[in-house]
DNA sequence: GTGAAAGCGCTAACAT
DNA sequence: ATGTTAGCGCTTTCAC
């Protein structure tokens, strides 16, 4: 590295705590919220932070306080694909709004299971205080790992393997709600486009979405697997067809999947609610602007994104009693695909 | 705040040291790649890294150096309606790939007009080294106050006022080579929903068509501004519609406003592409998942993110002679709607 | 309620 | 090529 730009932070504390009157330690005390400091101080402090325009070095902070003030928002996929997908937008919108106004700085890292061990290391260094991780297919490895190191942590969508505290939209319920209109329309020969088989969302979509058609006394067999894409989404959509190209309704666990559908079923000379009527899952933009425009399930993404972030900073604050998963309900969106 | 989590970070750079059998500062000198360390020193400190399990302290890093080795990436519109975009998406994934291996974190922040002082003054106090700048509208204020500020700045996207670093896609040839394509389809009438005229990107993209108009000797009034929703786009293709209801061809400057449009032209019983061909730009996954699929002008958006990344790091790393702005290659993908 | 002083773990002169 | 020393700006005991 060649000469590398340096700068110098304008205010420090020490100038602040001098037009305020008082010690560096008060104005510590301000910044930091804690007990003991008189009105009169505070308000002293607070008025010469803002005549300055101070702003407390994060690096100091960080080292002296043996904290990182940060939380790592992490996304184990091979090459972030998940990052196109608005679900994840949706997400960390919702962090992001939750950490408005705290101290605390969101990093962002993205992980191949390849290297896993690196970021392992990295996260468990004082790096940060906690991460959220979303994303992860079936029994990431990750998430032992990390409870392991004792990094306080919480999952975005259910964890399949270990036990870690999360938060999910209620994925069961909301396929079940989809699997129950679709019965209720007077559909007889149901079929599901599935997410996969090794994530909890692919599991719990497909289990709410049988256990419809069951209370319909409707046969729960036309399931194709898929995996969150609109190719696959495709290719499940033909293999149902073929299967049974009498089929009359198609619940698709996830509206990106179901852009690939409605693209199979236009081929195939199907009209969309007619013939063959489409529930999607997410709600996300894709819903609204598809042809023609989908039936869903809506789920909250961005207060995903919020809930999963209190529930961290609540662990990291010492809060006590607090609940291991939580649930986020869902709700079914009238459109014109069924 | 009540009883803050606190944990230790594992190894310290002392340590290393010791197990080396040599001083912190040579470590601190294999860790930053200095000259000057013999080939014996290094690999010993590299071994002791490895066995340690060793990662630096950034806060310490940072504070000792005075540098944040972090970059910031400004995401400068209301509530992050980007983050949405699959532009964004692309960008995000390009930076970083750009930044894997390097020492550097990303900062993530979403800013409102409203706190763009409060924004100036986070990012002036060195809690970054830089900033990434994407997707502001027209003439942002954050730019020429970021500028004042003396912050190595690279912004993605032409920006409409000052002059500072950019990368940018060529959305002028871009729309040129669009305009030109549905021309030598024969197409006499061809209009264009365009993007809004605050925003380069949607000038750039207007200008570029409008030149490949006049090329073909073709009327260049059909325009109706539309912002970069598939809502607007719809909006904008029937105000189209309503002023010349015989269009054979249109020009959508953004796959996501063509979905709209898209949906207003079945509506209006235009077959695509017999009637109406279309051309959207971007190659956003939206494009190959539309009906029918979107012909459109791709640009590499995971490029551009890595490009100013590059950009960014080259001139925090003082590196001389470089580029004030880049414009990158789009290229036309012909699918089923033109 | 407030201040003084001792580090937090690292980098950056300055020696050698 | 390598070690020694002095901070970076803040939080945190510990007195008062």
């Amino acid at each position: 590295m060649t000469e590398t730009a340096k700068r110098r932070p304008g205010t420090r504390i020490e100038e602040v705590a001098r037009v305020a009157g008082v010690s560096k330690s008060t104005v510590s005390r301000v910044i930091n919220d804690e007990q003991y400091v008189s009105a009169k101080s505070r308000e002293a402090v607070h008025a010469a932070i803002a005549q300055l325009g101070y702003s407390p070095n994060q690096a100091a902070r960080a080292l002296a306080g043996n904290r990182a003030n940060a939380i790592a928002l992490v996304v184990s996929e091979p090459t972030g694909r998940v990052l196109g997908d608005p679900f994840f937008a949706g997400v960390l919108r919702g962090v992001h709004s939750e950490l408005a106004g705290r101290h605390m700085q969101l990093l962002l890292m993205m992980t191949q299971p390849s290297d896993t061990d690196d970021l392992v290391t990295y996260l468990s260094s004082g790096h940060v205080d906690g991460a959220l991780l979303v994303s992860q297919h079936g029994e990431d490895p990750l998430v032992p790992m990390l409870a392991e190191i004792g990094l306080p942590v919480v999952s975005g969508g259910r964890p399949l393997g270990m036990a870690v505290p999360f938060v999910d939209a209620d994925n069961f319920t909301g396929a079940l709600e989809a699997a129950r209109y679709l019965a209720s329309l007077g559909r007889k020969r149901i079929a599901t486009v599935a997410g996969p088989k090794d994530m909890a969302v692919g599991a719990d979509r497909l289990s709410g979405f049988k256990r419809g058609l069951s209370e319909a006394k409707l046969p729960t067999g036309l399931v194709a697997h898929s995996d969150f894409t609109p190719e696959s989404g495709a290719k499940a959509m033909e293999r149902l067809l073929r299967k049974a190209p009498d089929l009359d309704a198609v619940f698709v666990a996830a509206d990106i999947m179901a852009l690939g559908a409605l693209q199979v079923l236009h081929a195939h000379g199907k009209r969309v609610p007619e013939d063959v009527a489409v529930v999607g899952f997410d709600d996300s933009v894709f819903a609204a602007t598809a042809t023609p425009p989908l039936t869903t399930i809506r789920q909250d993404v961005e207060e995903l994104g919020r809930t999963m972030t209190w529930r961290l900073l609540a662990e990291l604050a010492g809060e006590a009693g607090l609940p291991p998963s939580l649930l986020l309900p869902t709700s079914l969106v009238r459109r014109a695909s069924a």
